[in-house]
Order: structure tokens, then C-alpha cells, then sequence
DNA sequence: AGTGAACGCTTTATGGCCGT
DNA sequence: ACGGCCATAAAGCGTTCACT
């Protein structure tokens, strides 16, 4: 059967030279191109996928959330990172995330083939070979999808009854939750759970500063 | 796992009282 | 009038328990 492999980065360029390298690995591959995360779930749902290849910081996606969320959705699709950064604890903190594999775009052709050979193989890949285990982040993994959707209220520095508007459910149910996310991350406030969440920011360059 | 109510704790805001 | 102090109220946070 003919593979399908989706590539989801907002570069068309960048994209072009994946399917490129794709087309050598996979031979006949049905390439679906993405430009947002949006996207890439839409040919996701639309006719699975043996891979996908996500570059992490996209129009609609910010960070190593995005690894996550589709983790959990489709928890046997492997799922190939594709960084501008070159960082080890990038490529850890995706290994950690369950990610199949990590390809820095500053990879050459070659490289990247190898890399989805790899992992076309069954084999994780990660270019620069990954960094000790990152407990913070297998903790942040471990949280539900509506711990995870509250967490990112917290993120936003919310208070609990605009978390619970936002999400129409009771400010009780938004706390219990906290107590829930506190408990996994082994912290006793939500401001230490900001902090540990921020490892998912990784892959960002430095936020700017809000305009007064 | 998700939800919500009841409860206690801490912090902040408010208002009254006092001495200077 | 003013600054300092204390009691009270209100808001927000987090825990526990019970129900679905």
C-alpha cells in the first residue's frame, strides 16, 4: 500500500526539500503538505499517516505543546521533529515527548535521509544524539488534556474563574484540576508550575514583552 | 478522568479608631 | 489633618470528598 507521509512546516521552500528526501525514503510516498497544525490534523484525520514530519513553531502552534497534543491523539504515528534550533535539549526534550525522531534544518539532504530511513526503519533518530531524561518534562507529559488545557490558562497567568469561563466548566472544577497538574509536577503553586511548563518552550525564541 | 460543592488558608482592600 | 494600627470583609488559591 502506498505510504502517506505528512510534512507540516510553514516554510513552502523547507517543505519542498523534505518531500524531497521523503520521495527518496519512501518511494512512491503520497506526500501531503501542511502549513499549520491545523492542517497537518486535517490530513491526519482525513487518511492517517506511517509519518509525520512537524516542525515545531508554526502560525497556529507554539512549542513542544503541539508534539504533545498529537502524542496523545495518535499515539502510533511517528512523529519526526523538524527544529531551526540545534540545541541537544531541543532534541531531548522531543525524545522525552515521544517524538521518533529530531532533524535540525540546518541538516544537509543527506542527513535528513538518513534520519527518515532511520525511522522508517522503526528506529528513533535524533542528529545530535540526546541528553540525560528530562523529569520535568515526563511529568508535564503526563498530564491529561484537560490538565494540560488548564495548565495553559495558568500559563497565561488566568485566574481560575477566567480559566473556568474559557473553558465552560465551574471555578471548582478548574481547582481541582490545579490541585491534579500540582500533584504530577511536584510543585506547590501554580507559579512553580509556570515555570516548569516553560520547558515546552524550548524550541522559541524569547517571548517579547507585552505592549503596555 | 472529569466534574462540582464545601471547606480552610492566605492575601488584599476597606473602614474605623487612636494618638500625635 | 495625618499617619499608624487593628478588625473585618472580600477575593483568590488549593484540598478534600462525593458523584458520574
Amino acid at each position: 500500500m502506498q505510504p502517506r507521509i505528512v510534512i507540516a512546516d510553514d516554510h513552502p521552500l523547507f517543505r519542498g526539500a523534505l518531500a524531497h528526501a521523503v520521495a527518496r525514503v519512501w518511494p512512491g510516498a503520497a506526500v501531503f503538505e501542511a502549513s499549520s497544525a491545523a492542517e497537518a490534523r486535517a490530513a491526519l484525520q482525513a487518511g492517517g499517516a506511517e509519518c509525520l514530519l512537524l516542525d515545531l513553531h508554526m502560525a497556529d502552534s507554539s512549542g513542544l505543546s503541539v508534539l504533545m497534543d498529537l502524542r496523545q491523539d495518535y499515539p502510533a504515528l511517528p512523529i519526526v521533529i523538524v527544529s531551526a534550533s540545534e540545541e541537544p535539549r531541543v532534541a531531548a526534550a522531543a525524545a522525552q515527548l515521544g517524538a521518533a525522531g529530531f532533524i535540525p534544518k540546518s541538516a544537509s539532504l543527506d542527513a535528513i535521509r538518513e534520519g527518515l530511513a532511520a525511522v522508517q526503519g522503526g528506529d528513533a533518530w535524533f542528529a545530535e544524539g540526546h541528553a540525560g531524561e528530562d523529569d520535568d518534562l515526563a511529568r508535564i507529559a503526563s498530564l491529561t488534556p484537560a490538565q494540560r488545557r488548564i495548565l495553559a490558562g495558568i500559563r497565561q497567568g488566568l485566574l481560575n474563574k477566567q480559566i473556568a469561563y474559557e473553558l465552560s466548566i465551574s471555578e471548582a472544577t478548574v481547582k481541582a484540576h490545579i490541585t491534579a497538574i500540582l500533584r504530577k509536577l511536584g510543585v506547590g503553586s501554580r507559579t512553580q508550575a509556570v515555570l516548569v511548563a516553560a520547558k515546552l518552550d524550548v524550541d522559541q525564541p524569547v517571548a517579547e514583552p507585552a505592549q503596555a
